[in-house]
DNA sequence: GTGTTAGTGATAATCGTTCTCACTAAGGAC
DNA sequence: GTCCTTAGTGAGAACGATTATCACTAACAC
């Protein structure tokens, strides 16, 4: 048995807000940690794979789902028609930079401000939510000479 | 034969770019017009089939695909796991903002300045592109009262 | 401890999108 | 205008990410 979690059971708790957190959850919550970085649900399945065998994949869909209605989990893109997800576990509201050669991520101010909602109130509309990533290189992946 | 167009020929070359302009992309481009706000490939298709029945919806994505190569039309994120688009005619660089309730859509200032950019450059990261959509309602989607 | 029911895993189903292929026609060369 | 090349077309099959189904198990409130 391959069970030494690095997370607290705590801590996992709030990656799932008030849900159940069974062994199988506690287990992906412990990859996702691990990947630290943008990752699909059949990555993050992969990963889980390798200290649980046998846990579904339908299990991953569910539990990344549950993870993102807390807003533990966010969305960060496509890639190659797979939805891209980053463990997030700030609770600023914030955005996220995605390096498109490894995938790792950092979060990013939130550019939306007062000024440009202002801007779009003009045109009459009322602006309830928005998306934003920016996409990029980080250090490793850009050069050569480092 | 339903064929009166409201593009001229030149704008629709403009639309496709350099590409080959059928009949069928002519009323794919007159259909986009019409709509004048974010569509669904499958709504873009069904929109062409009053004008001209037989476009097989294999064309329309191709047509979309292409549209989007030049620019011509822009991806507004996802609806009920369909991706959304808007026909995006300006040549200058802008985001949108999509009414959740009725689909229209209104172009809005990038928001994605040189400080933020800057403040990505010092995390090590190198800012090849970003994705910004603001969601929220128009007048007439947001109001009983008027 | 018990009971309720959310979560699980295997599998099937869904469905948006892409591919294949034989055919047609756009548009450049002359 | 005619010819040629090949991009575009339409029907249908194929693909593949995601979701639904269902019998079973276990989390956790009491
Ligand atoms: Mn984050
Ligand atoms: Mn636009
Ligand atoms: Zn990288
Ligand atoms: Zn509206």
């Amino acid at each position: 048995m391959a069970t030494s979690h690095t997370q607290s059971t705590a801590g996992v708790r709030d990656l799932y807000g008030g849900r159940r957190v069974s062994a199988a959850r506690r287990t992906i919550a412990d990859a996702a940690a691990l990947i630290r970085g943008a990752f699909t649900v059949e990555q993050l399945h992969d990963a889980v794979q390798l200290s649980e065998p046998g846990i579904g994949i339908a299990t991953v869909y569910r539990a990344v789902a549950a993870m993102s209605a807390t807003g533990s989990v966010a969305p960060v893109g496509y890639r190659a028609g797979s939805a891209l997800y980053a463990l997030c576990p700030g609770g600023t509201h914030h955005h996220h930079l995605v390096c498109t050669g490894c995938g790792s991520v950092v979060g990013i101010a939130c550019p939306v401000d007062r000024s440009l909602e202002d801007a779009a109130r003009k045109t009459g509309y009322t602006v309830t939510g928005h998306e934003v990533t920016l996409y990029g290189l980080c250090r490793s992946c850009a050069g050569e000479c480092d």
